[in-house]
DNA sequence: CCATATTTACCGAACGTTCGGTAATTTGAT
DNA sequence: ATCAAATTACCGAACGTTCGGTAAATATGG
């Protein structure tokens, strides 16, 4: 069986866009030749772009808004959060399908997978920042204002190659949040 | 003669990305047959891309660093800035070259012209902070999240398609960057 | 008429995808 | 446990299309 490991699937995409991503890139990446990811994957290029962001998806529900939602203190589950984030865009070395995904006309194939993740996300932030003593309205105010921060770190440390960028701003995500 | 009109291929390939843009869409965007393009431009697509970034450096020094350092007052400099900025990204709807063509590999090539971009305008944001009553450090510090606000604006508005976002982070520019 | 601008026609390479076929593995009946 | 049958995994070669780019021919304006 050996079921494939996407992460290198991932980092092709996420390196490269979707466009960018080439059926050789992503064979090389997988130790498979191009003809093979067929049998893997036999909706094409779509079906490995949806099965990455499924194997996102999963990451982020066991890695981020699982912890937000636990019962420890609110600074606790937030702590555990930050290091899931920290750990998947590898202190903002990589970037972020949220962001790569929705440029160009393939973007319409990946509204709803990054609709939902962005919402799920957004509602976990919510809750750990409600928990701790604000408003529901500010606290979702600060959750969104929260993943702003982030996805802006990600583009700007990105392009200056400067991944201290993110690091900083995920580290003052505490004070951002919690009341 | 006259001088071609960048800002058809400057949508494209802020649509699109670098490897995403094909010189079929670029030729259709300008009216001209895909042969054509190397008359204006002999580099090929990557001359396009610079072009592009000139473009766009000349309109962010006219219209948001400019303004940034004028004599008016802080909060008016900025205010003038924030059109700019407004106008430029259309409301959120347009996406920023900073992030599109600091993926994949072509980014290596526009790595020089970025950074530059990316320092002219947190400098200029810094002074104005900095002119409002921040201190030096901290000017240059709420300049650096400034900029991170709003390309994370300009991520997550993309691609939720909402482009209330970018226009509520734009609004809140002033409170965050001036004492 | 001349030079510049644009076009048509074309190139090799790479694209995503399909297909026929071959190892390798799993299954099922003895 | 054995061995043929069936299934799974993978590959090489080729498909038609599009890519970025070039050369030769035509159109346009001074």
């Amino acid at each position: 069986m050996a079921t494939l490991d996407l992460s290198p699937i991932s980092d092709v995409f996420r390196h490269q866009g979707y466009n960018g991503a080439s059926l050789s890139m992503i064979a090389e990446a997988v130790g498979l030749k191009r003809a093979s990811l067929y049998h893997r994957f036999p909706g094409g290029k779509q079906e490995m772009a949806e099965a990455v962001l499924a194997d996102v998806r999963e990451y982020f529900l066991i890695n981020v808004v699982g912890p937000l939602h636990s019962n420890e203190s609110p600074a606790d589950r937030l702590i555990q959060a930050i290091d899931g984030i920290r750990i998947f865009y590898r202190d903002g070395r990589k970037s972020c399908l949220i962001d790569v995904l929705s440029l160009g006309e393939p973007a319409a194939l990946f509204r709803p997978y990054i609709s939902e993740l962005i919402a799920a996300w957004t509602d976990a932030m919510t809750v750990v920042s409600r928990d701790s003593g604000h408003t529901e309205v500010r606290a979702r105010q600060l959750a969104e204002e929260s993943l702003i921060r982030i996805q802006g770190a990600l583009v700007v440390s990105r392009s200056m190659m400067a991944s201290d960028v993110f690091t900083r701003v995920l580290d003052s995500l505490p004070d951002h949040l919690l009341a």
